[in-house]
DNA sequence: AAGAAGATTCGCT
DNA sequence: GCGAATCTTCTTA
């Protein structure tokens, strides 16, 4: 399976809105690790969402994926998703990890090295690039840290958002 | 040991 | 647009 990313969030080092706030926690160690790594976490009971983690070793800052655009492994993520609503198969957080069939399996690995999960090359040029505040989040509700491609049908969030 | 909150989703109206 | 579902982790006693 493969997506293009067309949305993320910021969560970069001193946000009081991200995981790594109040320091290093083993379920958060993840976060802490060099550039390049992915931290997996379970919030509301039933979803996973994965993160990229963006400082060296021992800070811990990091980027939420929140949509992709389905390139291979469609019929795959359809069966994850348990939908056949090509638009819904991977437009927000929780949806994304379903359909990649993303947990806690993945925690911690290097998406820039040969595994089951990795990070590629872009395949197309990114069209305009919009931000917003992040979503769903109750502190640091004034940073524009969430960016997304306009236009794109897979990207999140309300659309007042996303224009 | 118990309680509350949370980087969401789904179904219903 | 609204509320429930669902469970891990951290906080407090």
């Amino acid at each position: 399976m493969s997506g293009r990313i067309v949305e993320t969030e910021a969560y970069p080092i001193g946000d009081a809105a991200g995981h790594s706030f109040g320091g290093e926690t083993p379920s958060r160690r993840s976060l802490f690790l060099e550039r390049g790594r992915s931290y997996v976490y379970f919030t509301y009971g039933s979803c996973f969402m994965m993160n990229v983690s963006s400082e060296k070793s021992g800070i811990g800052a990091g980027v939420l994926l929140r949509a992709l655009e389905p390139l291979e492994g469609i019929a795959l993520m359809e069966r994850h998703r348990g939908t056949q609503r090509l638009v819904d198969l991977t437009r927000g957080p929780g949806r994304l990890a379903r359909a990649m069939d993303i947990d806690k399996r993945y925690d911690g690995v290097d998406l820039c090295a040969e595994g089951p999960l990795w990070l590629g090359a872009p395949v197309s040029r990114a069209d305009a690039i919009g931000n917003s505040v992040r979503i769903g989040i109750t502190r640091e509700i004034s940073q524009l840290y969430r960016f997304y491609e306009r236009g794109n049908p897979f990207v999140s969030g309300p659309k007042r958002l996303r224009p």
